[in-house]
RNA sequence: GCCCUUGUAGCUCAGUCGGUAGAGCACCACCAUGGUAAGGUGGGGGUCGCCGGUUCAAAUCCGGCCGAGGGCUCCA
């Protein structure tokens, strides 16, 4: 974790002790915003205004947009009425009374006619401003520090969250007990920006997405491959260590395929139009399991066969809704590190528990130890017998508890077809992240009526068990991105080694340095460019590119590199086998620089 | 879909009151041969998102369309 994150998760640590106190003022902020608002615009119409994460919001209904000025408008307004010492005041008022106090808001009004008979209605006053509220707030406005908050932007927004609703205006604040915790705070979001996937792929020249092209299609470029790379090559090996099969299968599959999966029925909103070719209709697949079903329903199985753990990283294409796709992390076409287990009942609950041991493996692996479950159990409208709920639920429950990591269950959230459990990642800064994902399918084996012979030679159902581990790969990419904001650890960087030449004399010794690190596995480039040194090691630390051997006149003579590391860090004359070994370790240890 | 912001060179951005475009980086050429985060000089590159209107004149003003970013799910 980096300074920034440190700092931030400190001193939200701290926080927690004070969350109570904390909602309380940024409630209150809220009123007094509205009343700031009120002071510039006296017709004003408002609606809402609570306390949310690191901050609070307030909706009104305004004669015109809001803008940057207004803001700092309201900011030292606000300010004054902080200062000014107002108490908060709590009064619990009839119905009509409430009523007539509120007859020109008609937000308010509604408000009022939404709450319970028999409840209480209650006013805050804080001398100027007075509005329907709940509570609880802060006894004055002294316990308000009018130097830690921030109004942070405007938005429009549904009254209640309805499209048929009037748009209002949502000012969105921040606010914390002190100056220092808001600077934390807003050093918080700026870290945020720095890491922002989209801008790091352009930096770094990852990746690019071309609108005209097709939106929510990505492109990888040379540098973004290569982490690919590394990152498939890990996961085919893992896989087949961990006892699974790898598979091929296709981009496309006819209606068939669709009508009896059963997603031309409930998911063919998402899936791109049919392609109609001698009167048949092709469709692209939004997802890989009916094709590695057709290979399990290729021969008969038996018990013996059982089970088959078949993975593959398939693309699909899902049709996502524009105003979804954001970067790497919604799009339209993806690769899924998927995978589909079909096993016997008997063998269900120690498959479960192997692909959970399995998940947090590779999610350790690429540096990601906070991980939280959630269990998704049956939903109303589902598919399969009771018991096979029952059964895959507790499995899931005692594989969790097995690897004893803090879950939640979600009653009822999971799919119709099966049970789930996703897991969640924490990156360096705090943020969650949900990557793998295991269900339970209970819907194709019986559509495809998948069968196996058991051992009184009666013909049974298997489980099937759907799993992605890293979720998709263009996720997991943009996810890594931001984790490690684009310093990626050895095993992951597109270059690993910049060769610097100090000057053009020095060239062919950096070239026969580049070569041999090649040949030795490496990935190595050396910059031959007529730039000055200081200006190629520059762009070598800009690119984030771990390691940096800088030769010149001192090295040819002894046969040395001298090693400068990305953190700024120093290492001369060590021999060439000194530095590829330890280069090596590094590498195998998947450790960061 | 709706609200706000936004669209100028490959990238990041400037462009005042309307007078048909600028900078830095990147790219190309030449000079410089330099020891730990930018050496110098010169050059090429833009139908200012698209369509229409106002005007002698539009990147700039007006209207429409398209795209991008944030928000619309924290509930008196």
């Amino acid at each position: 974790m980096d300074e920034a994150g440190k700092a931030f998760s400190i001193c939200r640590r701290d926080i927690m002790a004070d969350e109570a106190k904390l909602e309380k003022i940024r409630h209150s902020m809220a009123h007094v915003m509205a009343e700031a608002v009120l002071e510039i615009f006296p017709d004003a119409q408002i609606a809402i205004g609570p306390a949310i994460d690191n901050g609070f919001y307030y909706d009104f209904d305004l004669p015109r947009s809001l803008n940057e000025q207004d803001l700092e408008d309201i900011t030292a307004r606000m300010k004054a009425i902080i200062r000014s010492n107002k108490e908060f005041k709590r009064s619990v008022i009839s119905r009509d009374e409430a009523k007539e106090m509120f007859k020109d808001q008609k937000y308010k009004l509604e408000l009022i006619d939404a709450i319970d008979e028999g409840s209480e209605i209650s006013i805050y006053n804080q001398g100027g401003f007075t509005d329907l509220c709940r509570g609880p707030h802060v006894e004055s406005t002294k316990e308000l520090n009018a130097d830690a908050f921030k109004l942070l932007s405007v938005a429009g927004a549904y009254w209640r969250g309805k499209e048929t609703n009037p748009m209002l205006q949502r000012i969105y604040g921040t606010a914390w007990l002190n100056p220092k915790d808001l600077r934390l705070y807003l050093d918080h979001l700026a870290d945020i920006e720095k890491r922002d996937h989209r801008k790091l792929g352009k930096e770094l020249d990852l990746f690019s997405l071309h609108e005209e092209a097709g939106p929510g299609l990505v492109y990888w470029h040379p540098r973004g491959a290569r982490i690919r790379q590394a990152i498939e090559n890990f996961w085919r090996e893992e896989h087949y260590k961990n006892g699974y099969e790898m598979i091929y299968t296709p981009h496309v599959g006819k209606s068939w395929l669709w009508e009896t999966s059963g997603h031309l029925g409930f998911y063919k909103e998402s899936m791109y139009p049919k392609m109609e070719m001698d009167n048949m209709d092709y469709y692209v697949k939004p997802m890989n399991c009916p094709f590695h079903i057709m290979i399990y329903q290729n021969s008969k199985k038996s018990y013996r066969d059982l089970p088959c753990r078949w993975a593959e990283l398939g693309t699909v294409y899902r049709y996502e809704k524009a105003g979804a796709l954001h970067g790497l992390m919604r799009v339209r076409g993806f690769t899924q590190d998927d995978a589909h287990i079909f096993c016997t009942p008997d063998q269900m609950d120690a498959e479960i528990m192997e692909v959970l041991r399995f998940s947090l493996y590779m999610l350790h692996s690429f540096g990601f130890d906070d991980i939280h479950a959630y269990i998704s159990t049956k939903p109303e409208k589902s598919v399969g017998e009771q018991e096979k709920w029952d059964a895959a639920t507790e499995a899931l429950k005692r594989a969790v508890e097995k690897e004893g990591i803090s879950y939640d269950v979600d009653e009822g959230g999971g799919a119709f077809y099966g049970p789930k459990i996703d897991l969640k990642i924490k990156d360096a800064i705090g943020r969650e992240w949900q990557l793998s994902t295991v269900q339970f399918d209970f819907n194709l084996p019986e559509r495809f009526k998948l069968t196996f012979v058991d051992k009184d030679g009666s013909e049974k159902r298997p489980y099937m068990i759907h799993r992605a581990l890293l979720g998709s790969i263009e996720r997991f990419f943009g996810v890594l991105i931001e984790h490690y904001a684009g310093a990626f650890p050895p095993w992951l960087s597109p270059d690993q080694v910049a060769v610097i030449p100090v000057a053009e004399s020095a060239n062919d010794y950096a070239c026969g340095i580049e070569k041999r690190l090649r040949l030795d596995g490496f990935r190595a480039k050396s910059d031959l460019s007529s730039d000055r040194m200081n200006a190629k090691i520059r762009k070598a630390q800009q690119m984030k590119i771990p390691y940096m051997l800088i030769i010149g006149e001192k090295e040819m003579e002894n046969g040395t590199v001298s090693v400068r590391y990305r953190n700024g860090k120093q290492d001369n004359g060590l021999t060439y086998e000194e530095f590829a070994s330890a280069l090596k370790a590094k590498i195998d240890s998947k450790e960061q620089l």
